[in-house]
RNA sequence: GCCCUCGUAGCUCAGUGGAUAGAGCAUCCCCCUCCUAAGGGGAGGGUCACACGUUCGAUUCGUGUCGAGGGCGCCA
């Protein structure tokens, strides 16, 4: 099996240029903390592969001018295949280096031999990580805001794992509580309402289209209770409906859960109870006004939360701590949770519950991510959602409206920090103006030109690569070799976005590059070199893709 | 009131302690005898919300102000 590593040139120029600043400035050896030298990628291509800005940086320390530094640094580099010649001082300071040709190309002979695997990493090391997402309620099906959590959580999941963590998907159910009595409430109503008989309809019920369904699926399934009188047949009828419903729509949108944890365990393994007990013996809590407190104060919270409310029962928070206990208990010391950001409140009060449990999870846990509110529009103008009403634009309409990869990669492609706007017209245009189109055709149009040309793919493994010497070859290359570094940034981040950012810069290189003078050239060992570098670019564009979920299209 | 996120081109949004802040759309000009024009080249367009601070250097970090969205209950 080839390695999957690529030889990182950025990392071999920081050791060269440490090794030149330690010969040049000796005396920065004895420092307590020793100066390390970064290593940038300027964004204007002028200013050669790498830039070193260390000269602006110990000018003051060393009381010497950046340019002087700069050129004693550059004076005692040592010789190195690595470099086109001696590095460029510019400006204030900087230190431009620019790479040998050689150097610059072996990103292609790395991409041909790791394949699927170019980009990934060991950096997890084969740790465990979980990654919670989606968790919706069993309370009606999954809207657009499920539908980004579900695309942001999942492509986290893919990121970690081509980092080397050894990744669980878990979707957390809240199907205990007021919410699912609510639910059983409302589908009973609507039974009863079918056959006639007089029937409140709960004040906060769900008025969804969907509530009707499942009442008339009901009373056709369960005939022998057709006046609704047993809610508890009614309530686990429909929790059972609505999970098998949003199941669908995931595995429809490319996204599997290992483990799905059902709250009502909780209570009935008494882990809730477990939880309770021990914050009491660790002295975090006190009676008052016939409720049971945590001081969540003491870890961050601006105010005590209720455990258990004075009719006995207890709020939402304590097993959302309980369910955040066993994932340290089940042996993930690293957890990400992600969340709509209207749950941003959860986050300070589980995390100073599980504080407050001593039982030494660290403080930052676990990580959050959260994602903004989605606006959509249609036509120009924005589709209004009403709960109450229950109208509003699923994860299902999208799906079979627009397509599953257009709307995987509209989730994704903004910060999740941010709101986000779904225009489903644009989603569904196939031209320029749609940027998972613009991605994908790129692949598609690479997949066209290697068929247009017949040859053996294979061929090119190990062709010469010399002959690549206009600006455009020489951005693609760079591009190709920004790859690795950009997953291990989106996955340390959390950011997803970052790789369809990645994706929409390759593929307008690679458009460009076509449409910028006759591809296919006469000259044999130029006409190959470029084939070998369009099918590394190809494998790249895939593996972005793959990351996210998004499917690479031999042909559109 | 307190907490979180956001504020960058007319619009939708990237990005960054460094050099001239980017992309797409929209506007204007231009380009198909190689693959799919579902593409490309170019022009114009900016007080990076505002102020102060930290720094050799701030759009980026800190504090404050203003504006937008969300959250704050013995609801989940």
């Amino acid at each position: 099996m080839p390695s999957a590593a690529f030889v990182d040139n950025k990392s071999a120029i920081a050791a060269l240029f440490q090794q030149a600043l330690y010969s040049a400035f000796p005396a920065l050896l004895e420092d307590a903390s020793p100066f390390v030298i970064e290593v940038e990628k300027p964004k204007n291509p002028d200013h050669g592969h790498f830039a070193v800005n260390s000269a602006l940086q110990l000018a003051k320390k060393l009381g010497i001018k950046p340019r002087d530094i700069a050129e004693a640094i550059v004076d005692a580099l040592p010789a190195s295949a690595l470099l086109a010649g001696k590095p460029e001082i510019a400006g204030p300071g900087f230190i431009n280096i620019r790479l040998a040709r050689t150097a610059e190309m072996r990103v292609v002979a790395s991409i041909m031999s790791a394949g699927d695997q170019f980009g990934n990493s060991t950096a997890g090391g084969g740790r465990k990580v979980m990654v919670e997402f989606v968790s919706a309620n069993p309370t009606g099906p999954l809207h657009v805001g499920h539908g980004r959590g579900a695309a942001i959580g999942d492509t986290l999941a893919r990121l970690l794992e081509a980092q080397g963590w050894r990744v669980s998907r878990e979707f957390y159910y809240n199907d205990a509580g007021a919410q699912i009595n609510n639910l059983g409430l409302s589908v009973q109503a609507r039974l009863r309402e079918k056959v006639g008989l007089e029937s409140a309809f709960p004040e906060d019920g769900y008025r969804g289209q969907y509530i009707i369904e499942i009442a008339e699926r009901y009373a056709q399934e369960d005939p022998r209770d057709a006046t609704g009188n047993d809610a508890d047949a009614i309530r686990s009828f429909a929790v059972a409906a609505l999970r098998h419903e949003q199941d669908l729509d995931l595995k429809a949108f490319g996204v599997q859960f290992d483990v799905h944890y059902l709250e009502s365990s909780l209570y009935t393994d008494g882990l809730v109870e477990k939880t309770v007990d021990h914050l009491v013996k660790m002295g975090h809590t006190y009676e008052q006004d016939g409720a049971l407190w945590l001081r969540t104060t003491d870890y961050g919270d601006d105010k005590d939360r209720v455990m258990r409310k004075s009719d006995g029962t207890y709020t939402y928070f304590v097993p959302d701590v309980a369910y955040h206990v066993t994932k340290w208990e089940r042996g993930f010391a690293r957890a990400i949770t992600e969340l709509g950001a209207d749950h941003h409140g959860s986050l300070a009060r589980v995390r100073a519950g599980l504080q407050a449990m001593e039982m030494g999870v660290p403080q930052g846990y676990p990580d959050y991510v959260l994602h903004q509110m989605i606006t959509v529009m249609r036509a120009g103008e924005e589709v209004k959602i009403s709960k109450r009403a229950g109208s509003y634009v699923t994860l299902r309409d999208l799906i079979d409206e627009v397509g599953r990869d257009a709307t995987r990669y509209f989730f994704v492609m903004r910060k999740s920090d941010s709101q986000l706007t779904f225009d489903i017209d644009l989603a569904k245009s196939r031209s320029e103006d749609n940027p998972v189109y613009y991605v994908q055709y790129a692949h598609a149009r690479i997949c066209s030109v290697l068929n247009q040309w017949g040859g053996d793919c294979g061929r090119l493994d190990s062709v010469d690569l010399l002959p690549l010497t206009n600006k455009y070859e020489s951005e693609l290359l760079r591009a190709l070799a920004d790859f690795p570094e950009l997953l291990a940034t989106a996955a340390r981040e959390l950011s997803p976005h970052l790789v369809c950012v990645y994706l929409s810069e390759l593929a307008a290189r690679l458009h460009s590059y076509y449409n910028a003078e006759k591809f296919l050239v006469e000259d044999e060992k130029l006409k190959l070199a470029r084939l070998a570098l369009i099918l590394a670019t190809r494998q790249v564009l895939k593996n972005g893709l793959a990351v996210l979920g998004v499917s690479a299209p031999d042909k559109m």
